[in-house]
Formats: structure tokens, C-alpha cells, sequence
RNA sequence: GUGGAUGUAGCUCAGCUGGUAGAGCAUUCGGUUGUGGUCCGAAAUGUCGCGGGUUCGAGCCCCGUCAUUCACCCCA
């Protein structure tokens, strides 16, 4: 026997039935970007591996360890990417999309990879849906970002998640905070493990899980309180604006990202169901990311919404409508032993019903009626027609309501208004 | 990268102290004429993850390996 190949490690893949509920998170992510603007750009799922070093920040574990990176057939570096923003920018820069009005607002979903021991959650290839917003320090427009994702869950239909924000400030407010920080982690006994992280990005222990740490961190320095009053202010009206909104939210002083570039506003979304792997989204201002690649000197803020996680956490809610998939109508043709007109006629009739946005099935094969009205119930279908040589001879057909049973003539040149 | 759990039909799982496979669901057909959901009957589907070892004999024991899964780490 020929050997059966099976998916890589850890990927994430979706086929029927469950893939109608992928792509229904999906559209719904997207969405609300599109009803404000923001148009989509679309990627190369591999970018040249400097991109990634410079954009994402040396000193990350996305960078040091969970990279896919190889040489391409010409001795180039090649990095499957493992985020969105650095692409972004790589294009708006490289194509001046920055030359125009500001902001520029892009959207953008699919496939990224990170080289991670799978788990819930948490996948090699997975997807993500996001947007950018740049050239803006307007915190109006990180309020309008942070509602933007917040819609996108709510069209889901997500409830069990919460908003996690607190901002990071600017460079002065980091410098100042990051001296005091270090002092008092030099003033405990860390393990070697944890001081080496420390010495990377002193903010990671805020992250650490171990109930030690989270008890000695209970005293350590907060950033927020080393906010610059420019960045106390920005990120005060970004919380009013959020008020306003109605947008619940929790001050979250020890979010702490795995990004380097973010600066200023910061949030997450965490949902209840999910196991380790919580967050099913998160962004945040980026005020040196666009200079740093090279562009003009100009602050972003975008997210990353996660649609495997938001998959998962609308299945964990029990959220999801089971029939996504199911068409309007499903058409069973009965030919007579020596013609085919009825599947004819059904292939018709699909196609002309088709045209006008009517989700319609034909069952194909030679089964009895029986099965093929299974087949149509299985399917979900709203309604059923049966094609055959008393429809042919009369034109009219009976169109059955599945649900009910209920059974309605209708003529099948006007089957087309029936579904209006 | 570290640790735990698990790998038997498409799916969920059972399989006694080792004697060479079973259930439910799903699938297909049928329960006489062109109408599904319930019920009844029948059929089809397995290199018991893979490789090695122990044994007269292994789905069951041992070793290895691959995969899945959960947690750490990290993050979407």
C-alpha cells in the first residue's frame, strides 16, 4: 500500500462541517475593519528573515526560537512569517502607501507560523485576522481600533471575554520605570532562568505564572505610575473614549506583550474558556517600528485577532448555528429510464436560482427518493423540490417547507420569485 | 525546548490475569408505488500508530519511534 501522508506538526486545518464555522469567525472578524475603512492588504506568507529580526525585536522568543527560517534557492534568508505588523509596514513603506492621507488603514488575514511545541490553541501554521491604523496619534483612533476587534467578537457572538489594556508609554516613561524595575529584581534571588529573562526584558517576569514570582512581583514597580503626562493623558482619553463607547475594560498594569515595538496604548482579549492559551487577541501603538524598517517617522497601532482561538472560544460558548453550511433549497431530480430532462431541468433551475444569491444543492446519483430526501434533511435544507416527469409535464412543482413538512405548488418558472 | 496523559472501524470508545477484535453513532441498502426526521432489519468498513523484543501465542507485557493532547515556556 502507498504510504498515507498526514498533516505536518501542529498545524491548524479546517474542513467540512467544522470549516463553515472557520470561515464564519473569519468574516465576521473582518467585517467590522471593512465597515470603517479599512481596505485589505494582502501578503506574502514569507518575507526576508531581517524584516522579522528587526521588526519583531531581537530579544523576543518569536525571533530567537520559533522562527521558520531557510535559505531560498538563491542564498536569500527566508522567514515564514510569524505576525502581521512587520509585513504591513514593509509594505506601506516599500509602495508610499504613507504618501496619501493619513492614516492609512489596512486589514489583512491568513495563515502564520511559529516553530511552537503544539497545544490548545496554540498551532504552528494558524491563523489571524488584523488591521493597522497609521500615521495617527489621535487616541481616538486607538479607541476606534480597540472597538473595531471588540465588534468583530461581539458578531460572533462571543460573551465569556474580557479587555485587558494598559499602556506601556513612551520612551522616557519605559527608561524611567526600566531603572527602578531592575533595581528591584537585582534586589531578589531569581533563578537562573528568570534573571537571564530579566536581563532581556525585564517586564517578562510580570508574565511569569509560578505563584512565587506572582508574589514577589506584588511589590515590584509599576510602569503606569512612571507615565510621562503626555502619555498619562493619551491613554486617559483613549479610556474615556472607551467609556463612551461602553467597552468594558480592566487596567491590566502587568499586560505584558511579546512584542518589542509596542509603545503606549496596549491591550488584549482574553476569553474564559480557553485553557492556557487565552488571549484570542491583542495589539497596541508602535511609535519606532515604521522609522526603525526604514520609513518615514510615524506612529501605528493595530491588533492580531486570532481566529483559531475565537473558533474554539465561540465552540467552548456553544455559540455557533450548526447549520452555516446548509443550502436554501435542495433539488432532487428523478429521471425516467430512458431520459435524463429532470437533472437537466434541476441543473437549470439551480443555476438560474444560483444567479439570484439562493444557496441551492442538487442529489446527485442514482439513489431512491428516500435517500435523496435523507440527503436533503442531513443537508440542513430549508426546502425541497422533487424534480420528475409529473414536474416536466406540468411545470408546476411542490416546493416542501423541511421543518414544518408543509407543502406549497409553485409554478417553476417562478421559483426564482418564491425565493426573493 | 521540559514534563504528564493518550494512540483499537469515518467519529466516540469497550476489549477480563496475554489465547489473533466488538458496541453506539455515521455510511449504504431494505421494511413493495414519488417524499426526510422516529422505529426495525441487513451490509460495508480495522496492516489494533509504526518498528523491534519477550512468548507456543501480544491490541494487551518491555524498549524505541512517530503522532495526538494537556501543562510549563511563549503567544493569536
Amino acid at each position: 500500500m502507498a504510504k498515507q501522508f498526514q498533516a505536518p506538526k501542529g498545524v491548524s486545518e479546517y474542513f467540512p462541517p467544522r470549516s463553515a464555522g472557520f470561515e464564519f469567525v473569519r468574516e465576521c472578524l473582518v467585517e467590522p475593519a471593512k465597515l470603517a475603512g479599512y481596505q485589505l492588504l494582502e501578503l506574502p506568507a514569507f518575507e526576508d528573515t531581517e524584516l522579522f529580526n528587526r521588526g519583531v525585536g531581537e530579544s523576543t522568543d518569536i525571533v530567537t526560537k520559533e522562527m521558520y527560517t531557510f535559505e531560498d534557492r538563491g542564498g536569500r534568508s527566508i522567514t515564514l512569517r510569524p505576525e502581521g505588523t512587520a509585513g504591513v509596514m514593509r509594505a506601506v513603506i516599500e509602495h508610499g502607501l504613507d504618501r496619501g492621507q493619513l492614516p492609512v488603514k489596512v486589514w489583512y488575514a491568513g495563515a502564520f507560523f511559529r516553530a511552537e511545541r503544539p497545544q490548545k490553541g496554540r498551532y504552528r501554521q494558524f491563523y489571524q485576522a488584523g488591521i493597522e491604523a497609521i500615521g495617527l496619534t489621535d487616541p481616538l483612533i486607538d479607541a476606534e481600533v480597540i472597538s473595531i476587534a471588540d465588534a468583530g467578537f461581539k458578531r460572533v457572538g462571543l460573551k465569556n471575554y474580557k479587555l485587558l489594556i494598559t499602556s506601556l508609554g513612551d520612551a522616557e516613561s519605559r527608561a524611567a520605570h526600566k531603572i527602578d524595575l531592575m533595581k528591584f529584581l537585582s534586589s531578589q534571588k531569581l533563578d537562573e532562568a528568570t534573571a537571564a529573562r530579566a536581563q532581556l526584558n525585564p517586564l517578562r517576569i510580570f508574565d511569569d505564572k509560578r505563584d512565587e514570582i506572582i508574589d514577589m512581583m506584588a511589590k515590584a514597580p509599576l510602569l503606569i505610575d512612571y507615565l510621562s503626562d503626555e502619555s498619562k493623558e493619551h491613554f486617559n482619553s483613549v479610556r474615556q473614549y472607551l467609556d463612551k463607547l461602553n467597552i468594558k475594560y480592566e487596567l491590566a498594569p502587568k499586560l505584558v506583550r511579546g512584542f518589542d515595538y509596542y509603545t503606549g496604548t496596549t491591550f488584549e482579549f482574553a476569553h474564559s474558556d480557553l485553557g492556557a492559551q487565552s488571549a484570542i487577541g491583542g495589539g497596541g501603538r508602535y511609535d519606532r517600528l515604521m522609522n526603525e524598517l526604514g520609513g518615514q517617522d510615524l506612529s501605528g497601532i493595530g491588533y492580531g485577532l486570532g481566529i483559531d482561538r475565537v473558533l474554539l472560544a465561540a465552540e467552548a460558548e456553544g455559540i455557533l448555528k450548526a447549520d452555516l453550511a446548509a443550502p436554501d433549497l435542495f433539488l432532487i431530480p428523478l429521471d425516467s429510464s430512458n431520459s435524463n430532462d429532470a437533472s437537466s431541468l434541476a441543473l437549470k433551475v439551480a443555476n438560474d436560482l444560483r444567479k439570484q444569491g439562493v444557496k441551492v444543492e442538487i442529489a446527485f446519483g442514482d439513489r431512491a427518493l428516500k435517500g435523496a430526501m435523507k440527503a436533503a434533511d442531513k443537508s440542513g435544507a430549508r426546502y425541497a423540490i422533487v424534480l420528475g416527469e409529473t414536474e416536466l409535464n406540468s411545470g408546476l412543482v411542490e416546493i416542501k417547507a423541511m421543518e414544518s413538512g408543509k407543502v406549497e405548488q409553485v409554478r417553476i418558472a417562478n421559483l426564482v420569485k418564491f425565493f426573493n
